[in-house]
DNA sequence: TTACTTTGTGTCACAATTACACTTTGCTAA
DNA sequence: TTAGCAAAGTGTAATTGTGACACAAAGTAA
């Protein structure tokens, strides 16, 4: 690999990100919104960019990641790669790329990664060619630029995929949580109500939370105890998956 | 898009695809081989290719598949993306990339596909660069060319993962097959034994199956009777998942 | 007609799933 | 101080699914 590439970008090449996020009550995906040349309008998109030449992809997404929104040190999975030819063919996203890309013509074929954080450690500070970066209730995504909208529906139905045979949370809550917050998630990404009774069964069953001493405080009801994640058992279930297990 | 780009191709960007194939006993992959420059030994790998600079990835796939197997008209489904940049530093893998690459020393990000056909229906003709295509059992795959081993583990870790929350078969077996093939075909991806009465009771129970009246003929013993897949539920349950059911 | 080979079937004990409503706890406001 | 509120937390019964198990039926071959 020639030295000079390790600085130069790949035109043909970028990363984006699916961050989602849980408030306690809505899942929650982050975006950033790029100006658009002599509009009020903004773009908004994932955030994503090129990915330079020698740079492995994953690190690229991290970075990023990092560049545009300030969040570091996540799990990030891929989620595919997205690159049909027609991909960039909005006419607002061609203003977007004329305006930033040094070969704005060019198909770019990006591969997406997914994460799911807890969305009370970070908050999201734009800087590069974000102007905003924030998080938007994964009801209320709309329109996105590029293919975005396509690369956010993918990521979400993989998300409802993955709920069925591994549990996850671990990075979406607290370290402290109630059971009710842990329902809650499960039935803002599964968009379906869930019996509290037969969840904290299943839940505890599955040894993969244990309870703590403490409980809420200040609340105007019965306080609730606090839950954490036992990472030895949940670690081993994300691995083995579960063979039969449904929510 | 310039138009002289249409049959130019990128040079760091490639597909490559894992072909699974089911006999009747044995779980299979399609492989090819490419000759080493002075060296009789070749190099075993998935059939891949670049892709052109104006070329969707999925009809790249498929062209390549075309070209280096005569494989044709099947279905095939994204693995994700394998771009590191050390995936092809392997010395062997570099005469091979000398031999035939313009620009041998370029990281190459791969978009990997799978898919699953009727190892009868399908016969591989090695053209192009492949002096060699044919069906490996996936017990007997060792070592393979670039990281296309990592690629083959991938794919076979996500048809398992995919076993347990849609149906499979449909695309591996014939029109017409019998209730132990089934079975065996689910017992060759899972790697385990499967009990023969309870696998009828739950593929029965799912209706994705129907039984014909015609049975098999010529054989030494009791002849079994053929099922056929019922299309419209099948995609149904590929489409829907469910929710809670493991073999 | 007998032996051989594979198909095809039933049951039982146990585990998991679903549906469903009331008591407990602590705070708040009258 | 106490009545009311709001959410937490709990149990059971009916149904369904699971896993383990063994033997009769059907056709061919010798």
């Amino acid at each position: 690999m020639n030295k000079k590439l390790r600085h130069q970008l790949n035109p043909s090449l970028s990363a984006d990100c699916v961050i989602f996020g849980f408030d306690g009550n809505d899942l929650k995906v982050l975006l950033i919104e790029r100006s658009l040349e002599f509009q009020e309008k903004m773009l908004s998109t994932l955030p994503g960019d090129l990915i330079y030449e020698h740079e492995d992809l994953e690190v690229a997404a991290h970075r990023i990641l990092n560049e545009l929104t300030g969040i570091q040190n996540i799990f990030l999975e891929q989620l595919g790669a997205f690159g049909n030819i027609d991909r960039l063919d909005k006419e607002s996203d061609k203003k977007w790329l004329h305006s930033i890309r040094t070969e704005p013509e060019k198909r770019v074929v990006t591969v997406a990664f997914y994460s799911l954080v807890n969305i009370h450690a970070y908050s999201p500070q734009p800087s590069s060619f974000a102007k905003a970066a924030k998080w938007v209730s994964v009801k209320e995504v709309e329109e996105l630029g590029f293919d975005h909208l396509k690369i956010f529906q993918s990521a979400l139905n993989k998300l409802k995929l993955i709920l069925k045979i591994q549990p996850i949370g671990f990075n979406l809550l607290p370290e402290k949580f109630t059971l009710t917050e842990l329902n809650k998630l499960y039935e803002a990404i599964l968009c379906k109500p869930l019996d509290k009774r037969n969840f904290r069964r299943k839940m505890l069953k599955l040894k993969i939370i244990e309870p703590l001493q403490e409980k809420q405080q200040g609340v105007a009801h019965k306080p609730s105890r606090y839950f954490q994640f036992n990472e030895t058992t949940y670690n081993q279930l994300v691995n083995d998956g579960f063979d039969n297990y449904g929510f």
